[in-house]
DNA sequence: AGATCGTTTTGAATCGACTCAAGCTGCGGT
DNA sequence: ACCGCAGCTTGAGTCGATTCAAAACGATCT
């Protein structure tokens, strides 16, 4: 229960305490023989320094959030490893809070991280229009929306959703599906609505094809396999030929309720997914995705904290877009004849 | 930029600094009127408390520090949720931190955390044994080993993995398997080691069974797709008729090298996972699996850690063990004939 | 008016580490 | 013997919030 601090280092030493704490910081400006008292005393004490009390005086500390929607989605753990990875090389670390797509935990969330004053914020909110946000780049954390894009007001890393949507979409119709489901998630996340906008666009251009809607209130598995069992319980004649899912875990889930209701994938249903997640080769049927640079926009968000936290003066936040990309597994590999 | 303190707030509400700490911990002994000038003053200057210069002064803050192998692993996801559910409602924030399995990592991640003054450490060691862990209690930061049995030096939450282990073994002996794989991670930790031995075990009991080891460095999907191809490359009549994978991640990897070799399971391969991740249930072919009490794990490690830290001086350290158990599905459905 | 008591408010001391101007030492140069 | 200087060390002041003994206030009673 002892808790050691600088003083006692000190006097242990037989030194003062600035002489500690110089031995600390700049130990180059110390003479050996001093130092090595001191290394010693620090040795036998099991002296640990006070981050808290440290980052009082110096203001920030090195710890950088993470806020995500779901810990239990492994985009996000991947955009996680990504953001550590090169927090790792600039010896900051990473912490990783998550909002589980609920507002007021998200609030709370931020409420903490603020008080203790983290070096930045890195955070998909659930809602990015929030003042809540803006608050916080005012008040002096900077805040990088990451997987969303910002209006100028702070930096963002993202991945082009609606041309993710669009192509998504488009391989669907281009593979002759005429009736295409759209299972969403909660309407307040911006990058499902973008997803769906996109799919819009691509059926409108397409002419004579029809988006419906089966969009639930959570982004999870258990919500997918909802999806699909209202889906499946739908007369063959109204019933979509294909499912196009905001993410992999609804994706996931969808095809379990089609394997349950006797429904075939992709003979009976196509699907694609979001995110191309590694469990998405992995499937019962290996499921076609959307994939995003996952490790990248976790590396972009922190490098662009990084830069504005450096020079916060002269720095211009920036929006850096990335663009997705689509593949092709079984889940939606027949063509249909017309 | 413009950082608020108490003492701005004090300015403009035209009190001392005292009552302005006052009305933020015990407003019911400020004056109304007084209360209210204050509350003002906070609004006006968007003023938040710094929690650093809080807890120099009070000692420790309210969050818990989460150590994991590996984020990108749901169970640890599951894990963590079960811990925030109980911290939340204890009002305290739960910070997630990713080892890797690499022990430089972790002792940074407990660094910085011991730095930080944190609660309380909740940690999946990659070494058990180490010091560091020892030295962190005897300094005041309390730590619970989770998914880990302890010597008595500290709390721990644990499933009886030799229990898993032997389970899972006796399951595939029983099913006909006289050559079974064990397809481990690294030699350290602890769980992969239990689970081993108890599969050990089950194969003597039974005789006549052989355990071969097909180990990786790593626990992730990837090492159980290099495991896998090694597998399959034996002679036909050398190479092991069932896997037991020491986790989920591996026993998914392992499934897809079987695909992609030709072999198919269970009729080729039998296999059982461990953990019960939810994309086992959802794999090409489901996984039989040990299933662990997840959120269990993580709730219970809190309320061990609040109850350390609620009585310091009566609190005797206790090792909580949950018992594991098989969920069998297709992967290792049929029955061999002798 | 003065004493008394309860309610509010005050402000100095404190937590642990950092900073920096000032002080100390010892040595080489004159 | 004295000066200058480089190399080290010192210690008071600071960061922001909390605590608590003491002071201020105001209402009531004699």
């Amino acid at each position: 229960m002892a808790t050691r601090s600088i003083k006692e280092v000190a006097r242990l030493a037989r030194v003062s305490v600035g002489t500690v704490s110089n031995v600390l910081n700049r130990p180059e400006i110390v003479a050996p023989a001093t130092r090595a008292r001191v290394f010693d005393a620090i040795r036998e004490l099991g002296f640990v320094r006070n981050e808290v009390a440290r980052h009082l005086r110096v203001g920030r500390s090195r710890t950088v959030g993470l806020v995500v929607l779901d810990v239990a989605n492994p985009f996000f753990a991947d955009v996680a490893q990504g953001a550590e990875a090169l927090a790792d090389e600039h010896d900051t670390m990473v912490v990783l809070c998550n909002s589980g797509t609920d507002p007021n935990r998200e609030r709370r969330h931020l409420d903490q991280l603020e008080q203790q004053r983290v070096m930045g914020i890195l955070i998909t909110p659930v809602d990015a229009g929030s003042p809540r946000l803006a608050d916080l780049a005012a008040r002096g954390t900077p805040v990088v929306l990451v997987d969303s894009a910002a209006t100028g007001l702070q930096c963002s890393v993202a991945v082009d959703d609606r041309l993710g949507g669009q192509i998504a979409a488009a391989h669907l119709i281009e593979r002759g599906h005429r009736r295409i489901a759209f299972v969403g998630g909660p309407p307040s996340i911006k990058q499902v609505a973008d997803r769906r906008a996109g799919a819009a666009g691509a059926v409108e251009a397409a002419g004579g094809v029809e988006l419906l809607d089966a969009s639930m209130p959570m982004l999870s598995a258990a919500a997918g396999r909802a999806a699909g069992e209202r889906v499946a319980a739908l007369p063959p004649a109204e019933r979509p030929t294909a499912a196009l899912c905001a993410n992999d875990l609804l994706a996931l889930g969808f095809l379990q309720a089609m394997a349950a209701c006797g429904l075939s994938v992709p003979g009976d249903m196509a699907i694609v997914g979001y995110d191309d997640i590694d469990f998405a080769a992995a499937a019962a049927v290996p499921l076609s995705s959307v994939r995003q640079p996952r490790e990248l926009l976790g590396r972009t968000a922190v490098e662009l904290l990084l830069e504005e936290v450096a020079h916060p003066e002269r720095h211009r936040h920036r929006q850096v877009i990335f663009q997705p990309d689509l593949v092709v597994r079984e889940s939606s590999a027949l063509r249909r004849r017309d």
